[in-house]
DNA sequence: TCTGGGGTCCTAGGACCC
DNA sequence: TCTGGGGTCCTAGGACCC
């Protein structure tokens, strides 16, 4: 039987700010979401006094001050460093490991001796705190499922200790009718109302099901994750490869905008953001689409896109710029308000494999709109230094 | 005043082909 | 009244994940 883990950093956002501002250990702490939009990080203490995840940052505000809540914005530069050093930590343990998000992994610990088993995985995780300050839960399991089940009774229960095995539960079956089947890893908002409306609530109840009543409900998917509560082996655990299918760069604005030449400046923007990641990926784009879109929570739910064709596969910000942007007043109405555009590239393939294409028509370059007063840059007020990643924000050791 | 961003996969239906 | 039977490919939309 194969031998699947999950390995999870905890409360992610909130350790990685705590490892280089301590002085939030103990107190509630939250990191928010671009824009300092909403909640996308709590830490326990924040967790129990009922902060939710996703919780618009402007109607929590004031309980968090009563309550001396350490409020950050994101700052992905230092999450995604913290990432790899827990990665790195975690891959000298297995050959076989997905980076699954940034915050988890997925290990095939198959070839791990069944004896001290265990006392591995609690090695594991006080190697990547010992080296990374992140503290990790760790599930293991038949298969991904149950090893992300098993990996929130780590969470939850102190008594694990921060690691929970499968094998090591008694009666799983008996104690499947008490788990409820919207905390399973593939069932979702949706599905959980379906199966409710049939009476079914716990993971018990979902894997006495028919098979083919399951198939018919949910999807392939759906009965998929009913055979790995079974403790079937169906979703394998492989390493990614780097060339992702599309990769996107949006974002929303910090104030609304009506401008074209705002909306310019901020498509221009997500745009060298976007190449960043293309560059970093050695991959190049052949298309892409733009959108733009108004802000739903106002009632204003207009949106609108545009897929182009790109000459050639590129990873250039004024060669795409270029191409884009006729398509881009073509979008903008001047009647009407945005709150958010982005880019979409598609067609990702490797820039070793670029054709050189001997026809194009050299492209005659439109140059980037620049406002004084950027309405839609976004807010962060509470951002914290890129400790790790920039020389400038080093933490300094008196 | 103020509500994130970035992915994956599956399915149904239309266009098109022979 | 009554209009074949398969294919493939593409796209939009919907579900899921973090």
């Amino acid at each position: 039987m194969k031998k699947i883990g999950i390995i999870d950093c905890n409360n992610f956002y909130v350790s990685c700010e705590r490892v280089f501002n301590p002085e939030s250990i103990g107190w509630p702490t939250v990191v928010l979401s671009n824009n300092d939009g909403c909640v996308i990080a709590r830490s326990n203490e924040a967790k129990t006094l009922g902060v939710k995840m996703g919780a618009p940052y402007f109607k929590v505000k004031e309980f968090m001050k009563e309550y001396n809540f350490f409020v950050y914005s994101s700052n992905y530069n230092l999450y995604g460093d913290m990432s790899d050093r827990v990665m790195s930590v975690i891959k000298e343990y297995a050959n076989n490991v997905e980076v699954y998000s940034i915050d988890e992994s997925f290990v095939d610990f198959s070839d791990l001796p069944d004896n001290n088993f265990e006392e591995k995985l609690h090695e594991i995780k006080t190697e990547v705190k010992r080296r990374t300050g992140i503290p990790v839960s760790i599930g293991v399991g038949p298969n991904k499922t149950l090893a992300k089940l098993t990996s929130s009774f780590a969470k939850k229960q102190s008594g694990y200790n921060g690691v929970c095995s499968y094998w090591s539960l008694e009666n799983f079956n008996v104690m499947s009718y008490s788990m409820k089947i919207d905390n399973v890893w593939g069932i979702g908002r949706m599905w959980k109302k379906k199966l409710n409306k049939l009476g079914i609530k716990s993971v018990g109840d979902f894997t006495s099901l028919p098979n083919q009543t399951v198939r018919s409900l949910l999807n392939v998917n759906g009965l998929k994750t009913k055979m790995e509560l079974e403790g079937v082996y169906c979703h394998e655990v492989k390493r990614r490869t780097k060339i992702k299918k599309h990769l996107a760069s949006t974002r929303s604005f910090g104030s609304d905008v009506d401008d074209l030449n705002q909306i310019g400046e901020a498509m221009f923007n997500y745009i060298e953001n976007g190449v960043r990641k293309l560059i970093h990926n050695k991959i190049n784009t052949k298309n892409c689409t733009i959108f733009v879109a108004g802000n739903k929570h106002k009632g204003q739910g207009h949106y609108n896109s545009k897929h182009i064709t790109l000459q050639e596969p590129t990873q250039d910000v004024n060669d795409i710029w270029t191409q884009v942007y006729p398509h881009l007043q073509s979008l903008f109405n001047k009647n009407k308000t945005y709150k958010k555009c982005g880019i979409v590239f598609h067609e990702l393939t490797p820039e070793s494999q670029k054709q050189l294409c001997l026809f194009t028509e050299p492209l005659e370059f439109i140059e980037k709109p620049i406002n004084q007063n950027k309405k839609w840059e976004m807010r962060q007020e509470f951002i914290t230094k890129r400790y790790t990643t920039s020389w400038d924000d080093l933490p300094i050791v008196k």
